[in-house]
DNA sequence: TTGAAAAATACAAACGTGTGCAAAGATAAT
DNA sequence: ATTATCTTTGCACACGTTTGTATTTTTCAA
């Protein structure tokens, strides 16, 4: 293990000074083409890294954007990233990966980080648990660029990319209505969130609207599970009446109920209507197939990317509110 | 947005040299109590953050860890990272994650990007891609811990948790072979990769063993996904002989084979037993239930992270050698 | 009250890079 | 040959921290 080589250490050998070295690397017109091929040729045989914690210590370019997702193993967010990632390698920037494990805690100490760091941006979908939005704005008054996506701080001014949660579930709980279902539960997340808050808005409002007076928003507070959703299910079913179509959040709740439905002989879609949001790898071969809301992950990380990027690049101010709103798209099988 | 504040700053401003302001901070017992109260209070109230560029320039502690896998959206790697996350948590540490895309050149310039940010060290799955370690060796000769897991570089001397690949395919085969199954196709990846290799061998050395005469190694050499599971499985199907049996190695490619089959009318178990390696989130749903060989990821993050502590901890030498094998499962459903 | 020991603080240098400015060297125009 | 212009290189400082050493201040004992 040999110490690693400096823009000093090759202007030594090569007998010029390190500011020499330091503008050939970087293919400065100041440098004369023959000393900068010599320094280029020299770094590239002796392994030269740039030492970036010295050029951002400096206060110069910085290609590294955070991300920070409640959970990597979800499909939603594993997508997501997956798509941030190969946009942000074409465009020369590096993506870090941050999970918050939906805690508030590691989501603060995570801001810190990045605030240490010094990242040229980060983009945020926030935990279940973030009651609190102060750490956000501390990045704001840093001056690093910030775009949420789908769950977003509301109080805090900065681009933010959502997805029409209240439009898509009213028209799912329309859809179920019209399918002649009447007791219809909905399986969400906190109502902290927005994403979830909107979902059962839209649900709520749309049984007004029918004048339906059977309305169960069942509010998960723990993670997203199957066997959460085994539980919950089980809960809700031992009740005097039962719901006839659920309307669920989460593809792993949406599993719990399955399993369940089945232990109890309950026939889908006849007994039970099912809407989920997301959809399994193996959605194609469950029988019957599940009806289900998708979400436009690709356009969502297109549009983060593109407006952080706008914020790196002084477009676009920091502090501006920019909001975009995607569209969900109910993909009609089977399950009601 | 106002500046970022310094130790400097804080120095000049309670009339104190910069040096007890760093020392302040760092609890260290050589400044008085009452100053180093006076310092904490104000950086708390006027949020101070370190700049870890300065901090890690001058050659101090460092702790970031980088994670560099092929795909973040496949169940495998999205459990181990987010496990991987959870102990680096506990322990102080922070996971960057990175996506080669089963890229070589992507893994590359990704490993440029670590070296240059001075990270503490690297937890590595290499791309299907990777047919060079120059990358790799180049870490090592920089003094950053480096440990593999799963997809190893043979031929870079560094701590390593594998599968027992061999063992595990050669049981599933077996265990085909006795279910009376007789043409046992195996569908795997790039024999480049070591995992891919290693079950290949497991599966021909199996039926070399039994005499059997239908070896069908099909290696993949695209990215699995279920649509490429639907061609070859077609492609196979066509064949003068088929199959009656099918070890996967991806549950994408297996989705794959199962969609075809129904639409072929073919009956599983019966015209075709099925062993996949890795379980769908859904496979409790699915009709028949699916044997699947099933690997501790847990288990593979936790031993991958613990032997990266000990290197950075200098417990473990860089280029030492050391492998763990973990062992996987098989599940017995109803698919053979 | 003095002196020595202990405690607290200040000083200075270093980590590796980038950049404005000055200086030197080369080229061209008169 | 002389001056002006352009090209190329060198110099020095700055970024924010940490740390060994020197210096000052405080404490305490004789």
């Amino acid at each position: 293990m040999k110490k690693r080589i400096t823009i000093k250490d090759i202007a030594k050998v090569l007998n010029v000074h390190h500011s020499t070295v330091s503008r050939a690397l970087r293919n400065d017109p100041r440098v004369n083409a023959k000393t900068r091929d010599t320094v280029l040729a020299y770094a590239r045989e002796h392994e030269y890294q740039t030492n970036m914690n010295a050029v951002q210590l400096r206060g110069t370019s910085n290609n590294a954007i955070a991300l920070i997702v409640p959970n990597i193993n979800h499909s939603f967010f594993a997508d997501i990233i997956s798509q941030l990632t190969n946009l942000a390698y074409n465009k020369g920037y590096v993506i870090s990966v941050f999970q918050s494990n939906e805690k508030y805690q590691q989501e603060k100490e995570i801001v810190n980080t990045i605030i240490q760091h010094n990242f040229a941006g980060v983009i945020v979908s926030i935990a279940k648990d973030t009651i609190n939005s102060d750490h956000f704005a501390l990045l704001k008054k840093f001056g690093i660029p910030l775009v949420f996506f789908d769950r977003v701080c509301e109080d805090i001014f900065t681009p933010k990319v959502k997805v029409n949660n209240y439009e898509i579930t009213a028209n799912a709980t329309e859809y179920l209505i019209k399918k002649g279902y009447s007791n219809i539960a909905h399986f969400t997340g906190t109502t902290s969130i927005n994403v979830f808050r909107e979902r059962q808005n839209g649900y709520v409002d749309i049984l007004q609207k029918y004048g339906m007076e059977y309305v169960q928003p069942i509010v998960i507070e723990e993670d997203f599970s199957v066997e959460i959703g085994k539980i919950i299910f089980s809960r809700l079913w031992n009740f005097s009446v039962k719901p006839d179509a659920i309307i669920s959040s989460s593809v792993h709740v949406s599993t719990g109920i399955l399993l369940e439905a089945r232990k109890y002989g309950i026939k889908i879609p006849e007994d039970l209507g099912l809407i989920t949001f997301g959809s399994l790898l193996s959605s194609e071969i469950i029988e019957p197939q599940i009806t289900y809301i998708e979400q436009p992950e690709l356009e969502i990380a297109a549009i983060a990317f593109d407006l952080l990027e706008k914020m790196i690049k002084k477009e676009i101010q920091i502090g501006e509110l920019i909001e975009r709103q995607v569209q969900a798209e109910i993909i009609f099988k089977k399950s009601c």
